[in-house]
Formats: C-alpha cells, sequence, structure tokens
RNA sequence: GCUGCUGUAGCUCAGCGGUAGAGCGCUUCCUUGGUAAGGAAGAGGUCAUGGGUUCAAUCCCCAUCAGCAGCUCCA
C-alpha cells in the first residue's frame, strides 16, 4: 500500500496503481471535479497518471484554479493547443520547444511560410474550436528508438534532435495526444483542452534553435492564458498600466533626458531635470564616499592603446568598442590585419564576429568573403596586408620573413605598439591603476581608493540598445580599491554594506544577489586559476556570512575576475544588473602593481572594483520606473510649484517663489491665465510633490495653502512652517510613494520544456 | 548582430496612389476663478533619409538611419 500526506496532515493508504484523479474523487465530488492535477512530493502530475510508488509515503494535494502550479500546467497546456492550431493552419510546420513562462508561454516554431502578427486571429479562432472540443490529453510512453522513430514519422527534425543530442540519456519518452495532435512532452497537462479558459496571443519574435545564436533563428509564438477572462483582462491591464511606467515614456514626458539619432543611438543627452536628479544622486555618494575614505580623482575619456592592450580589454572586447583612433591611416588599416591573423584558426561564431567587424569599419579585403576555408582567409588577408604596407610605405622586414599567420600577426603587433594610437576608455580601472602607479606605496598606504564618476564607452550591439537602461557611452559611480590581500575581506565587506546602503536609501527593495563566478568550461577568463579559487571562495564566504539571499551563477564573471552582482527588474520584468563588487587578482598582476610590505619586500595588492549605482544612466532608468516618475522630495527636479489662484495674485506668488528659492528649494510658478483646477492638474501630471496654491486668503494672512502630491489639500501653513516642513522631508530622505506592481512579463524560466 | 514590426505637427496617434488630419501642448485674445481640463482665434509638417516604379508617391518596391518586441551579447 501507498501512503498519501494530505495538507491537512491526514494520511490516506492507496493501492499501487491509483491515479490523482481517484484520490481527488474519494475526497469529495466537487474537489474531483476541480481538479486539474496533483502534486506527490512537490512533483506536479496529471490526473490521469498513476502515483509513483518508488516511496512508500508521498505528500499529497490536489491542484484547482486557486494554485499556481495549476496555471503553468494550463499555460503549457495552451501551448499545446496553439502548437495544433499553427500546425493545423500551416501544415509543415516544424515544432522545437514550448514551455510555460513566469507570465505565460510560447513555442518556438519554423515554419515554411513565416507567421505575422496578421494570422494571430485565424490562430486564435482555430485554437477556440480546439478548446471547445474538449478533448483529453493524453500520455503514452515509448522506448527511446521507438520514441525516435515517431518523432521522425511525424518529420519533427527538431524533436528528433533533441532525442539524439539530450533525451536519448533517459529511459524513455512521454508523449501526449490531444485528437490528431502527437508532441513528444514531458507533461503534466490539463485533463482536457476545455479547462483552458481564456487566452491571447502576445507577439512573435526571433529566437534561436536552443538559445545558440550559430544555430537556425526560429519563430517564438508569444501568448499567456488564464483560467478566467476576467484574470486574463486584468492582467492584461496591468501590463498596460506597467508600460505607463517605462522609463523611456517617461523620461520624455517629464523632460529628464532624451537621446538624438544625430549625437548617436545609445548616447544620453540629460535634459535639465534629468540632470539636477543625478547631479543630486551624486552628491550623495560623494559625500558618503568621503565619509568611508575614498579619495575622488578626475580622468580622461580616452587612453593610449597600449594601455587597454596591456589591461586585455582591447583585446578581448575588440568588436564591443568603438573603433581605435590612430594618428597614421594605415595603422588604422594593418591594426584590422592584424587583429584576423591574430586569431588565425577560429570557431564558425568567432569568424562570423570577425568578419561583422570589418565589415563594420568598412574594410573587406577582396576575396575575404568568398575565400572557401580559414587558411585562404588568412591568406587574403595578408595579401591585402602586404599591399597596405607596399602603397603605405610601411616597411616591416620580420613580417616578410614570417611563414604564418601568428609571426606576421606578432610583426604587425610590434610596429602597431610604436604607433600613436588612443582608445575611447572602455573601463576607467587602468586610469585608475597609473594613479596609484604614480608614486610608490607603502602597506602602511593601503588601503588606498579611487573614485570617479567616469564615462566609458561600449559599442553595444545595436539590438542590445534600451533607453537609459542599455547604452554605449555611460558614467559609472567608480572606484578602485587597491588592498592588501589580509584587507580585502573587510573591504569587500564595507562595499557590499555601501551598495546596501544606496539601495535602501531610494526604497529599492526588490533586487536580487548575484554571485558571479568563472564558467569552468570557458577559456575566456585570464589569470592563475588558483587566484580564481581564492577570489570566489572569497566572495561566496562573505555573501554567507552576510546571511544574503544569493544564487550562484558560474559563467557571468568577468574575464579578470568574480563579482557580487545586484540585479533589479525594470517595470516590465527585464533585469538589469545596477551595483557591482569584483574582486580582481589579475591587473594588479599585468600592471605589475606593488607595493612595500612590513617586511621591506615588495608585495602585489588586490585590486577591488566597485559601482554601487552601477551607471548613472542605467540607475536613473531604474529610479524613474521605481518611483513611476515622481520622485522623493530630496530628488524631485521640481519641488513645489507656486499656483496662484488668479493673475491678481502673481505678485504675492512670486514672493513666495522667491522665499523658497533662498531657502534653498527648486520652485517654479504656474502664471498662466488659467482656473485653478487646471494649474492644479498640470502640477499633478508633471509630479510635483508640492503644490502652493495662494489666493486672497493667503495674501491676507500670509500663509499658502498646501496641496500634497499624495495627500491632496492638506490646508494653510506659514511660509516658515512650510520651509521647515520641507526641510525635515528631504534632510530625512523620506520616500512616500514607491510603484509596486510590476508586470512579470520577463520570462523568468521555462516551467514544462517540450 | 539576427528575426519581425514601426517611423505622419513639440507629444499621442488617425489617414490615403491625385501634394495632409484630430486631441493635447504652444502663441494671442476674452475670462480672474479656491484644489485634476473655462472659451475663442492662430502658428506649426520636404509625411525619417536616399534611390526606384508610376502621368502622379506620404502611401507601392529597394537601401540606409532610427525606434519597438524577442533572441544572442554585456568589462
Amino acid at each position: 500500500m501507498l501512503q498519501l500526506q494530505l495538507p491537512d496532515g491526514s494520511i490516506r493508504e492507496v493501492a499501487p496503481g491509483t491515479r490523482g484523479r481517484d484520490v481527488a474523487e474519494a475526497i469529495g465530488k466537487r474537489l474531483a471535479q476541480a481538479a486539474i492535477a496533483v502534486t506527490a512530493d512537490g512533483a506536479v502530475l496529471d490526473l490521469d497518471r498513476p502515483l509513483p510508488t518508488d516511496k512508500p509515503t508521498l505528500a499529497f494535494r490536489v491542484l484547482t484554479e486557486k494554485d499556481a502550479e495549476a496555471l503553468d500546467v494550463l499555460r503549457h497546456s495552451c501551448a499545446h493547443v496553439m502548437a495544433r492550431a499553427v500546425v493545423r493552419l500551416f501544415p509543415g510546420t516544424q515544432l522545437a520547444f514550448g514551455p510555460a513562462t513566469a507570465t505565460g508561454f510560447y513555442y518556438d516554431i519554423d515554419s515554411p511560410t513565416p507567421l505575422r502578427e496578421e494570422d494571430f486571429p485565424k490562430i486564435e479562432a482555430e485554437m477556440k474550436k480546439i478548446v471547445e472540443k474538449a478533448e483529453p490529453f493524453e500520455r503514452f510512453e515509448r522506448s527511446v528508438p521507438e520514441g525516435r522513430a515517431l518523432c521522425a514519422d511525424m518529420a519533427q527534425a527538431y524533436k528528433v534532435e533533441h532525442i539524439d543530442d539530450e533525451l536519448h540519456k533517459f529511459g524513455g519518452l512521454s508523449f501526449y495526444r490531444q485528437g490528431e495532435f502527437v508532441d513528444l512532452c514531458r507533461g503534466p497537462h490539463l485533463p482536457h483542452a476545455g479547462r483552458v479558459g481564456a487566452f491571447k496571443l502576445l507577439s512573435i519574435a526571433g529566437a534561436y534553435w536552443k538559445n545558440d545564436s550559430s544555430r537556425k533563428q526560429l519563430q517564438r509564438l508569444y501568448a499567456t492564458a488564464f483560467f478566467s477572462q476576467k484574470d486574463l483582462d486584468a492582467y492584461l491591464a496591468l501590463v498596460e498600466e506597467a508600460k505607463k511606467r517605462d522609463h523611456r515614456a517617461l523620461g520624455k514626458q517629464l523632460k529628464l533626458f532624451t537621446i538624438s539619432p544625430l549625437v548617436g543611438s545609445g548616447l544620453i543627452l540629460w535634459m535639465p531635470k534629468g540632470a539636477l536628479v543625478r547631479g543630486i544622486l551624486e552628491s550623495f555618494i560623494k559625500d558618503e564616499l568621503v565619509k568611508r575614505g575614498y579619495q575622488p580623482v578626475y580622468t580622461p575619456h580616452i587612453g593610449r592603446l597600449e594601455l587597454y592592450r596591456t589591461s586585455g580589454h582591447f583585446p578581448y572586447y575588440r568588436d564591443a568598442q568603438f573603433p581605435p583612433m590612430y594618428s597614421r591611416p594605415a595603422a588604422g588599416a594593418l591594426d584590422l590585419c592584424q587583429y584576423r591573423l591574430a586569431l588565425g584558426e577560429v570557431d564558425e561564431k568567432k569568424e562570423q564576429a570577425v568578419l561583422d567587424y570589418m565589415k563594420q569599419a568598412h574594410f573587406l579585403p577582396p576575396a575575404y568573403v568568398d575565400a572557401p576555408t580559414q587558411a585562404a582567409k588568412l591568406e587574403a588577408v595578408h595579401q591585402y596586408a602586404v599591399a597596405l604596407m607596399k602603397v603605405l610605405q610601411v616597411d616591416l622586414p620580420d613580417y616578410h620573413k614570417a611563414t604564418d599567420a601568428a609571426g606576421r600577426s606578432d610583426a604587425l603587433l610590434k610596429w602597431l605598439m610604436d604607433q600613436e594610437g588612443f582608445l575611447l576608455k572602455p573601463m576607467n580601472c587602468p586610469h585608475h591603476i597609473h594613479i596609484y602607479k604614480a608614486e610608490p606605496r607603502s602597506y602602511r598606504d593601503l588601503p588606498v581608493r579611487l573614485a570617479e564618476f567616469g564615462t566609458v564607452y561600449r559599442y553595444e550591439q545595436t539590438g542590445e540598445l534600451n533607453g537609459m537602461t542599455r547604452v554605449r557611452g555611460f558614467t559609472q559611480d567608480d572606484a578602485h580599491l587597491f588592498v592588501t590581500p589580509e584587507q580585502v575581506e573587510h573591504e569587500m565587506i564595507a562595499n557590499m554594506e555601501l551598495v546596501l546602503f544606496v539601495l535602501k536609501s531610494l526604497g529599492l527593495n526588490d533586487y536580487r544577489v548575484r554571485v558571479s563566478l568563472r564558467d569552468p568550461a570557458s577559456d575566456k577568463y585570464v589569470g592563475d586559476p588558483k587566484n580564481w579559487d581564492i577570489a570566489e571562495a572569497t566572495l561566496k564566504k562573505l555573501v554567507q556570512d552576510a546571511g544574503m539571499n544569493y544564487t550562484l551563477e558560474p559563467g557571468e564573471a568577468a574575464f579578470y575576475g568574480p563579482k557580487i552582482d545586484f540585479v533589479v527588474r525594470d517595470c516590465i520584468g527585464r533585469e538589469w544588473q545596477l551595483g557591482t563588487v569584483q574582486l580582481d587578482y589579475n591587473l594588479p598582476e599585468r600592471f605589475q602593481l606593488e607595493y612595500v610590505g612590513a617586511d621591506n619586500k615588495t608585495h602585489r595588492p588586490v585590486m577591488i572594483h566597485r559601482a554601487p549605482f552601477g551607471s548613472m544612466e542605467r540607475f536613473m532608468g531604474i529610479l524613474i520606473e521605481h518611483f513611476a516618475g515622481a520622485f522623493p522630495l530630496w530628488l524631485a527636479p521640481e519641488q513645489a510649484r507656486v499656483l496662484p489662484i488668479s493673475e491678481k495674485f502673481t505678485d504675492y506668488g512670486r514672493e513666495i517663489e522667491a522665499k523658497l528659492r533662498s531657502a534653498g528649494f527648486r520652485v517654479e510658478g504656474d502664471w498662466r491665465p488659467e482656473k485653478i483646477g487646471a494649474k492644479i492638474r498640470g502640477a499633478q501630471l508633471d509630479k510635483v510633490p508640492y503644490m502652493l496654491v495662494v489666493g486672497e486668503k493667503e495674501a491676507t494672512a500670509g500663509t499658502v495653502a498646501v496641496r500634497d502630491r499624495v495627500d491632496g489639500d492638506i490646508g494653510s501653513l506659514t511660509v516658515d512652517e512650510l520651509i521647515n516642513r520641507l526641510t525635515q522631508e528631504v534632510n530625512d530622505r523620506t520616500i512616500r510613494q514607491v510603484a509596486t506592481a510590476t508586470a512579470d512579463i520577463g520570462d523568468a524560466g521555462a516551467k514544462f520544456a517540450g
């Protein structure tokens, strides 16, 4: 017998082979009718699937529409319904993956006739027919060879490939049949399609097969489903609400920032109001840094190429940087040849990256694109380099002596190192390193903490650019700490505390902590693995000791070291890295940093990179959404607006404005010949924290009628009382209003694949 | 970068193979009012840019630029 422990704690004994549905029926008829699926020890199972017997006791629960897991089941089943409709309407469609997501589901498909959004009504109509027929989802199992043959019979090439790549490792395969539609799938599913209450197709986009950009791009059909139309409508309304908070829309409306194609995409122009907020944030953090023993420095926006060759940034992120600036034109062209030759034999993906880069730089050697092999490509580059050198009268005997790509690359690089070349700085660390190096350092000087609002430039792919959150020029509230190995832990903790202090000060309490580690399978990381081990162990210990909720994420580390990242979501559910603290044993090595220890010998310091805001641009973008544009008083670009009842009180209003301004507040007045209602509406829409209504009564009494953005009319105050109130609120950095409802449009992970 | 969609007044958007419309905003005038929209008049557009098709293109086709959604990437 099998023992089931029900949620109320009671135990129910059932025979082996009993299905979830049987138990639900035994408990009650209405429960059986409402049942969607069951859970056995947390695993969700179909109603008609026999309960597992490998353990004598199971925690058992019947899932109904009220349970969150049931919604995932519904959505996954709806994905099958959608796929079935698409296959009916577009014969020959190949199916890939179709999982439920945090807010809906998608199905990746490859159709001979690509789908378009105009097809949505047709697909939805077909889905409706399927739902109305309420056919059951029937599970059946096959051995791997049988299942593979079945998929091949159905001409589902992606399913076959997936079986060959992954699923063959498991003993058998499961399928679900619904009418004429059969799909390789792990399940679980609804008892029948009639349980799908409401659904809507949302969008269509490209997605690479198995998320690999070197593989074929499929069409991903996004949709969502709920048990009721009411829930669907509520979700869609929530999404609409959230979109109104989008920093790109609010930034425009509230005149915080703008982007001009003529200045360049991904380059933020901070308008006066946005600049004001940024300035306040900068002073806020600067004051905090000085208290914590930081030394502010300034460094230029560009640096010698050699600097970034040494740091590793230039070669490593070559195609994600603005092209280098050489004073001799020959150098620029030969630099590209060198880049190509240095890579030598490369994989398909890197090859594509090189091609793209050369295209972008308007440099494609003749015969390069058509060259059939790697060797032929290299030869084309070589011939081009020879021709260039001849025309530009560059004489490199070493180059001509070299017999292979590596030798030629070395010869070119040697020459290029002597050329004057600059790079827009992609990172601030090399500059700060040279401030460290500018004087001999003793262990007594350490930690040296150099801080700067440093603007860096990175050539992000066009498809990545996004408002203020992903840009090509941004300012980090950057600092580099040079510490002894013994100081690492203490300084790391201090910096995590600083990040937390910043987030807390702004009421950003909804973040997650990511410990970004290296991917053991990748070769992109530099430095001694031993140092990596030390660094990673240190970070793990820190977050553990701090009792933080964190996730370990291999593959997320910087190429020079692991990091602790603070990740927040925007209003439409996308995640962005804000604050970051990074531990680095590598750059000190590369730049030969030293200090003299108590033993009078030289030692190598350790570097900590950290930016509590991340970048001013991204932080501002997130902050706009966090407050829905309604900044707390200490940050509000316009803190109060004087609203005269009529033009007769303009003079009195001007007086109030002047008094508040001289008390240090950012105040404007609405002097238009409008009625008070219209002026209030304007101020509310501009999200001004305080509206100061002045008319006959106030002018006579020497007061102002204060209207609060949140609470409305709060009665009359004298100017002194008002100043006291505002001063208090600014000093406390009071946060009175935060936008809470985030529409989880983002994909927080697939629930049921297949 | 890839796939798809989009680009019309300062903003949000309608529109059509026969050289342009609304609402808001702006300017001026009237109104001088008490806590989310008073009234009237007016200004404002090379319909993203460059080619092509056509008697004729804002509309159809191509390219470029820019934006949006997603994928990939992110020091």
